[in-house]
DNA sequence: AACTATTAATAAGT
DNA sequence: TACTTATTAATAGTT
């Protein structure tokens, strides 16, 4: 949406991979924040620039969200390959939800993942990882949550507070 | 973009709500996908549905950026607020990053956050939140960091591998 | 950072 | 639920 139709692809001009991320990221929050707001729903994004530094959104709280993630069982297996687009299940998806204690063989739902076919992301670039290194990074995460669990119980699931971005759109 | 203006407020209608939800995020996860392509970025986007089913996007993958963000004290501070829009900082922002072990002295970048006007965001529903929930809350956060930080020795900044969304855009 | 020509996302409709 | 298309909204190039 611009001047010209262009490329999706890596930018090597630093100038312009500059201001591509700053405006790039700056519509995708923008995004977020009116999902948040048209949908009901909870969103942290966590960005990382080319540099190393976090550029963060988060609706309620980037942190609450994260917990959660980390430490709720039901909406999120320890499942390997939960990296990408997941739980990708649409059904009786607007109810409730405050009654996550019950007993955890109300199993989460791997079926109908939108884009589970096998192929490669078109811009995929194919390196690796390590699997030693992947299976004790997976260990570690699987410590991770289950420090995190214990947040939860003290936390109510749907406070409301956002931060000031984008104040008036 | 559609057929009709459209105000951003919340939807009520259930079917009109889900079909957004679904478009919409669809449309959030395309978008972060082509930011971590063109710019190099890794993205990590949990959304929680209004249901409470996770939906989520990462490049690499999410839970390295996680663990990273838990524990990473360089690009992320121990800030009671984090939690929305920070670290704003666009300059020396695209070069290397391995070194991150340095004195953490080398303090934050809390400076300029794009959209720091105090004034809050629009649609704010001002349901401020418990403070001892909080401080609470900011604590067991603080130990899931602590817990995160070895995570990171063990795992190379940048490893680039896509799962497929999108596959072929 | 601000401006617009232009493309891309999407609200309705099917 | 997926496809279509009129229309708006995001943004590429430029200043």
């Amino acid at each position: 949406m611009g001047r010209r139709k262009i490329e999706i692809k890596k930018i090597n001009n630093k100038a312009y991979l500059k201001a591509t991320f700053s405006k790039r990221r700056k519509g995708l929050f923008r995004k977020a924040a009116e999902l948040c707001h048209m949908c009901g729903a909870e969103i942290a994004i966590l960005t990382v620039s080319p540099g190393g530094k976090f550029y963060n959104f988060g609706h309620p709280y980037v942190d609450s969200i994260i917990a959660r993630y980390c430490g709720d069982e039901t909406s999120c297996t320890l499942h390997e390959n939960h990296e990408c687009v997941s739980h990708e299940d649409d059904d009786e998806d607007l109810e409730g939800g405050q009654e996550k204690e019950e007993g955890s063989t109300d199993d989460v739902d791997e079926d109908e993942p939108i884009h589970e076919k096998s192929h490669k992301f078109w811009w995929d670039e194919e390196e690796p990882i390590d699997p030693e290194q992947r299976e004790m990074f997976s260990h570690s995460l699987q410590e991770l949550r289950n420090n995190a669990v214990w947040v939860l119980n003290d936390r109510n699931r749907r406070e409301s507070y956002v931060k000031d971005y984008m104040g008036g759109i």
